[in-house]
DNA sequence: GAGTGGTCTAGACCACTTC
DNA sequence: AAGTGGTCTAGACCACTCC
């Protein structure tokens, strides 16, 4: 793999500059140019750290970055690779993942990571409106983009809307299995969000390393009767989603002049 | 400043934990001990690697580790301190950034960075709904929890709406001064975000240093005649918010056994 | 076996902050 | 002047992947 310096780029590097952000606006460059497509494998770090004369801690130092920006991922040893589009997601329209991977022409995909009943919680009651004798299930799932893995979610679900659910087959959608088997049509949701970092288990369970940037989503669904079905906890790769809401701004009572915005 | 590491804490590390995990478990339990208080500061780089028997280079990347997990945050060259809490944030809700900071018991701040008018893009336009000859505001300012700089936000305007705006004091709410001054009640916001890293010039004016992780919010406000008065782009550190938001799931036509979630 | 990234050492000089 | 993080060098060994 060749590497070459435009003269462009070296008058637009300060003296200042560190060394480890000129390759990164060197390959972020080549990324955005479409010189380096999409899943397509950058140089190895040793071949950077000649090409730019730099050590290979440095030039690995510009590859963290770039994965923190979000344009490139890595695959364990393999290599690091340019990073696809993000998914477009709208918790109040795209209720299914699947859908809403294949209407952006990708290939989605599932695999269950685990199924069983948990002993219930005060923070998981709470979170589940549930009562002390209620049986709790717990899917954790792993859903994929064109062979990528995501997403790694756990769902709790209040046993007492949907019992027997753990033994129907889970890789396909938990929104149509609700609604077919049990009459369950979710209406509401409350949905929280925050950048994280990726623990072991989970970066584990997306084959990457631990301690990536990850955004953690929690939502809580509720049916036609407003009771709370089930109350999901995903963690995504940061890279890997764009989050659409739209929402109505309450008529609050303002105290004028209250001096805020 | 002593550091010292519990009999526990040994057991607990595998041997083929890197050394900059254990670092990062240490530091992370004095924190949710509380035996690190928020905004103080943790021990210098030089002393940790003296502790752990570790070069600085190691003890750096426990750091990192701890700032990408929103657990710490660093101001240049003075040192690490323990993060504060995140600040909940509802777009539905918390129309108002310093209410909603005033509610939490913290200390709102703003800063206006800067104020013109702008030459509208196609782009531009296509956001705001504006035509080719509408006039553009545009307002940067940063805000600031307890004299921390959390968010730095680039607001449009379409002066159609609230002409001489720019005349006005910006320090404080803008909703109250398109109320106020125009007759404007905001009423619907179509709101994005995904994770991102902080530019230069983001970093510079939050006081960090470039490619932080961050939260990039883009927000398209509408009045009670469903124009769009604003489109407002927030680029949050990443450990400063929590997002909250309820939503109203569509109820779309399904393909009944379509096969997904 | 060759190639890749993961982690680490033992230093160094610099820019900036604090006193 | 002393202390701090920011950046960098020139190596090294390891675990894992690919062929």
């Amino acid at each position: 793999m060749s590497i070459s310096i435009s003269e462009n780029e070296r008058r637009a590097w300060d003296r200042r500059t560190p060394y480890y952000l000129r390759v990164r606006d060197h390959l972020a460059g080549l990324i955005e140019a479409g010189t380096l497509a999409v899943d397509s494998r950058l140089p190895a770090e040793r071949d950077l750290s000649e090409a730019f004369q730099i050590t290979r801690v440095t030039a690995h130092q510009a590859l963290i970055q770039l994965e923190m920006e979000g344009l490139i991922y890595r695959l364990n040893r393999r290599g690091w690779f340019v990073s696809p589009p993000r998914l477009r997601y709208n918790p109040s329209v795209n209720v299914s993942f699947t859908r809403n991977v294949t209407a952006s022409g990708r290939m989605p995909g599932t695999a269950v990571l685990g199924r069983r009943e948990v002993a219930s919680t005060p923070w998981l009651r709470e979170k589940l409106g549930a009562g002390h004798d209620d049986t709790i299930y717990l899917v954790e799932r792993v859903r994929l983009i064109d062979d990528r893995p995501v997403l790694v979610e756990h769902i709790h679900l209040n046993a007492k809307y949907c019992p027997g659910l753990l033994t129907l087959p889970l890789e396909v959608s938990l929104t149509d299995i609700l609604e077919q088997h049990f009459g369950i049509q979710l209406r509401r949701a409350s949905v929280q969000l925050h950048p994280t970092a990726l623990t072991a288990a989970q970066a584990e369970a997306l084959g990457v390393s631990a301690g990536l940037p990850g955004l953690k989503i929690s939502r809580a669904a509720s049916d036609q009767n407003g009771n709370i079905i089930e109350f999901d906890q995903e963690y995504w790769r940061h890279d890997a989603l764009e989050v659409h809401v739209d929402v109505a701004v309450d008529a609050l009572p303002r105290h004028v002049g209250s001096g805020d915005d």
